[in-house]
DNA sequence: TTGTAAGCGTTATCAA
DNA sequence: TTGATAACGCTTACAA
């Protein structure tokens, strides 16, 4: 006699709550399906039941059974913000396209290929793979081997192998340095964290429109490793540095990374340099630290929504459409306006 | 006649390779089991048949049929740098134990609820949930209907229902502070982000320190949602607002979270107070933010890979011992001294 | 070292 | 709406 609640040495199953209802198993089964064939009334006393005997569908059977998985997989690496909240996004678009989502990390000890053979060990119906670890082969690779679709969210080019979702960097950036013309800025910096991914894609923006508006492209290149996650602001401190060695300052900076650019307010806060009075500062992506009252910067916008909800729709058109060649998506970008840009003196 | 490699419709089962290579389905079974009864030669063939083939174990199959599961779940919330870093180690550390993780994110619109439910519906066999959106009252009702065993990663006490992990965060601060006395330091202000999940803890350790040597208390509790991604910053930005509002600044200021003292850093800076030869500032994770050069933020690490670990340890110990109960483990921390520290002048 | 047989909890397909 | 029956791909006894 030892009292107390009873603690189920098995989770109930579809048998046990029909078997409690005096009803079929296949009935139960309708309900959770959401499949026709059950009276409202019967659909309420069914998940009644469930919900009383701690009753929770085994997703591993029914994924064992079913003839079209409804799993998409996830890669991400648990670093960077922006990846993070397309995440979030990522939930609920395929939520509303019928899909479970099922993540796997890369991180310094799992690579992009271990994550992904883990979700294809689940038989996902497709793969959405943001900020890979791999290069372009590699995603070539990954996609040729995976038999199912794949969607890679970053910064790299369409391509005939896997679908491509990245926000129009170059457009962004060009964006921001005519904004900056506008508000009477000739003498613009760039920061090129050459490690970065996206790197390539911003830095075009850059010298698309200095080359557009005459003014003298002035780029800082930093190499480094972007695997360490203190990469970006430490490019921005270096190149701040740079900037401070020299006989006079440019009036404006701009950067293809937030934390870059606060790499470089913190570097150049230090030296007395006052922003935006005596440099003007620009950022991107608007982390949630371009948001903050102390740093209050003018960035650009890529939305990570956006971006999330189109790695969903690209990777279910081609779960759907088996034959759809692999598309390209260019998610539109545009620009914050805060306290770190002001007219040059 | 179209050409090209075959597609094949379906993924190759364990049949298939044992076909292909004229043996038994269970032979190929052992063999991805790594369970005794085959020579090392068989062995080889088989992976090697399996690697042509692109054969990769069906987990949904595995787990259905598998007596005891050897899944452990994991919630998380994208959002905090220490926990993603804990997702890091966590994975290392199942693995060495015999265990797959499986991820699940609670995000603004996904509970920590629904997260375990999603959870439970893969029947792991524990539960790891780091930073909790729920209280107390949720979890202990969330360890209840769970079945198996629970583990909070966080900040909260030890409890009957569920294994708790934390750092010994009154521990770290009472180093802190007794560390700046014994630099020179008398007065020491302290920030209380008064929504952090752990600022009770570590306020302890502040209110112990500055009785023991006999320090005067001074508190800039802070209110807010903690759930804001910039929650942390904007609290250490307010009460360096309100420092600066003081006819004299304190010597050193102590908070209980990087961030918090990034916010601080920020505001003194811009007000042109010098770090640290005016004020001293010190903060609390070791988080990559208080690695940067523009930082440099002398700090308390509590290690993610021990905690990770832990957690992981705390979850199979009760997995293996059903009549354990839960306990609490305290992870010690230990001070990183770094540039933001200097003698009061 | 290999083969035989059963079954995990679902979904799917019938005919009733 | 129900019942019977077969599968999904694998693991687990147990016998050969």
């Amino acid at each position: 006699m030892t009292g107390g609640p009873d603690r189920p040495s098995r989770p109930p199953t579809m048998a046990d709550i029909a078997a409690h209802l005096g009803v079929s198993r296949q009935l139960v089964s309708l309900v959770f399906r959401d499949a026709p064939g059950a009276s409202e009334e019967t659909r309420r006393r069914v998940r009644e039941a469930a919900a009383e005997l701690g009753f929770r569908p085994h997703v591993a059977a029914r994924s064992l059974r079913r003839t079209h998985s409804t799993d998409l997989g996830v890669i991400f690496a648990p670093a960077h913000s922006t990846e993070l909240e397309m995440v979030e996004h990522i939930y609920s678009a395929a939520s509303a396209e019928g899909y479970d989502v099922i993540l796997s990390a890369q991180t310094a000890g799992r690579s992009t290929d271990e994550a992904a053979d883990e979700l294809l060990g689940h038989r996902c119906a497709g793969l959405v793979v943001i900020g890979s670890h791999l290069g372009h082969a590699g995603m070539r690779a990954l996609s040729r081997r995976a038999v199912v679709p794949v969607v890679d969210v970053g910064s790299r080019m369409r391509n005939a192998d896997y679908d491509v979702v990245r926000s129009s960097g170059d457009r962004g950036i060009d964006d921001m340095v005519t904004y900056l013309a506008e508000t009477g800025h000739r003498q613009i910096a760039y920061v090129d964290p050459a490690a970065m991914p996206a790197s390539a894609v911003r830095r075009k923006g850059y010298d698309r429109a200095t080359e557009r508006l005459g003014l003298a492209a002035d780029v800082l290149s930093v190499p480094g490793r972007y695997r360490r996650g203190d990469y970006f602001e430490e490019a921005g401190a270096a190149a701040a540095r740079q900037l401070l060695e020299r006989a006079e300052l440019p009036t404006a900076v701009v950067t293809p990374n937030d934390h870059t650019a606060v790499g470089v307010l913190q570097i150049l806060l230090r030296a007395g340099v006052r922003i935006p009075e005596d440099v003007s500062l620009t950022g991107f992506d608007d982390s949630p630290i371009a948001r903050l009252s102390s740093v209050d910067l003018t960035t650009v916008r890529q939305d990570p929504a956006l971006m999330g909800t189109a790695a969903v729709e690209a990777a279910v058109r081609r779960i759907r459409d088996g034959a759809a060649a692999p598309a390209e998506t260019v998610v539109e970008t545009w620009l914050v306006k805060r306290g770190s840009v002001a007219p040059p003196r």
